[in-house]
DNA sequence: GCTGGGAGAGGCTTA
DNA sequence: TAAGCCTTTCCCAGC
């Protein structure tokens, strides 16, 4: 294809926020956040409607090199067409010198409705709101998700007792991080309330040296299975820790 | 486009190990890891060499669904293209209807040459390597990236003291996981090596709610500039935490 | 295969 | 705008 002509239709594709893919061999520099090359070979450049730019290699799914809402512009040089891709704040640019154009493809594609997604944390920890006795006889909702300076307080309960639970939910096997978001919090509640408070982890498994550090911080650790349904996720059953520690992994 | 015409080429590109576009109106069905629909909707479906397939609206970088590595095939039912994605371990299914097909397009690309990036945490670490005494006078590099049970320590190094240095880089704004994160490794270092360890993160810039805590844990801060250029990112410069704590953010 | 951790993380929500 | 955090994170390297 010829260089000048696709210069042309890909003003106008951009312009019109049409979705361009352009495959060609091409080399790409960027420099901003990091630097990168690209050595030259054949890939696809993806300009959305957004004027979000990717260069896609022939595998993985994320694309080697990207911008979101980049301004874009391109000009002919040395029998070349150059798309440049270039951000404010943070300062970024975005080169892409293709040599050779074997397609250019634009669609008109309108706003989509957007992705209804089951089995986020957030749905699991209002699901789990419903009943917190599955946990432990007694426990009491206070509130959820409450805002702290630091973070978010996934449940915030009350046990049979009158101790505050800070339960943080995961929604995939807990980690180091997991376990020190939760003491953070943790701490931080019985700080501001004054009150004697307990930490709960809830996840589908723990990772077993977060299980020990956990255990040191003298938090509990609780597993749940959940299914992911339509329309919603649903918890299969809970279960504290137990003396077989093997069964949470 | 004829849906049938579609099936064939599309079978035969993905057989082939080539970068296919398609683009259609479409609706999406995943489950797995979690579930999910999309509503239909005109997109643009790429499946690349590796079999990898994602559903990429006209807006942002990232696609709305996606399969690594997939078990792809497709058939016509209802007068609409049926694109199967499955996957074993984690088991997941990708199914994309298509009532429409606007286009479809197949690029032979070979494999690339893969990105060359500079600025890294493990270049920049390399780079502090040097000279410590950037840092600090007498410190003295002992080990780099001394692999513990958990994690990795980025620098070990000993002061003029003969106290071992615990140096934790990162490559952006530190925050709360920073710190814990030299915070555990600092400890750990301290335990097997019994003696007495000091913890350093070394960072462009630190949240402040990181520093507070940073500054609890007896842990330092040390802020470093650094230039990303070709070949190689370079470390401009090195200032220790000092009075004024508004220079850090 | 699991685990640990970086990434130019991306992208969302709320203060 | 910044902070904080979830993600089907993705992806890689090490064991």
């Amino acid at each position: 294809m010829e260089l000048e002509q696709a210069k042309q239709r890909l003003a106008e594709s951009v312009s019109r926020k049409e979705m361009s893919m352009i495959i060609g061999t091409c080399y790409v520099e960027y420099w901003g956040r990091a630097a990168s090359k690209l050595a030259k070979g054949k890939r696809m450049v993806l300009i959305k409607g957004d004027h979000s730019v990717s260069i896609h290699q022939n595998k993985l799914v994320r694309p080697v090199n990207y911008m979101m809402n980049a301004d874009i512009y391109c000009e002919i040089e040395n029998e070349t067409l150059i798309l440049h891709a270039n951000k404010k704040k943070p300062k970024e640019t975005l080169k892409i010198i293709f040599y050779k154009i074997d397609g250019l493809h634009a669609y008109e594609i309108e706003e989509n409705a957007d992705l209804r997604l089951f089995g986020s944390e957030r749905e699991l920890s209002k699901e789990l709101m419903q009943d917190l006795s599955f946990i432990e006889p007694g426990l009491k909702p206070v509130n959820q998700e409450i805002p702290f300076r630091k973070g978010i307080v996934d449940i915030l309960a009350e046990d049979q007792e009158g101790n505050l639970v800070v339960i943080e939910v995961k929604r995939r096997k807990a980690d180091f991080n997991s376990v020190t978001q939760l003491e953070r919090y943790m701490k931080q509640v019985e700080k501001i309330k004054g009150k004697k408070t307990r930490g709960m982890l809830l996840a589908p498994s723990i990772q077993k040296s977060a299980l020990e550090l956990l255990e040191q911080a003298g938090l509990e650790f609780a597993k749940f299975e959940f299914e992911i349904g339509n329309p919603k996720a649903t918890i299969k059953g809970i279960q504290k820790k137990q003396k077989l520690l093997n069964e949470f992994f």
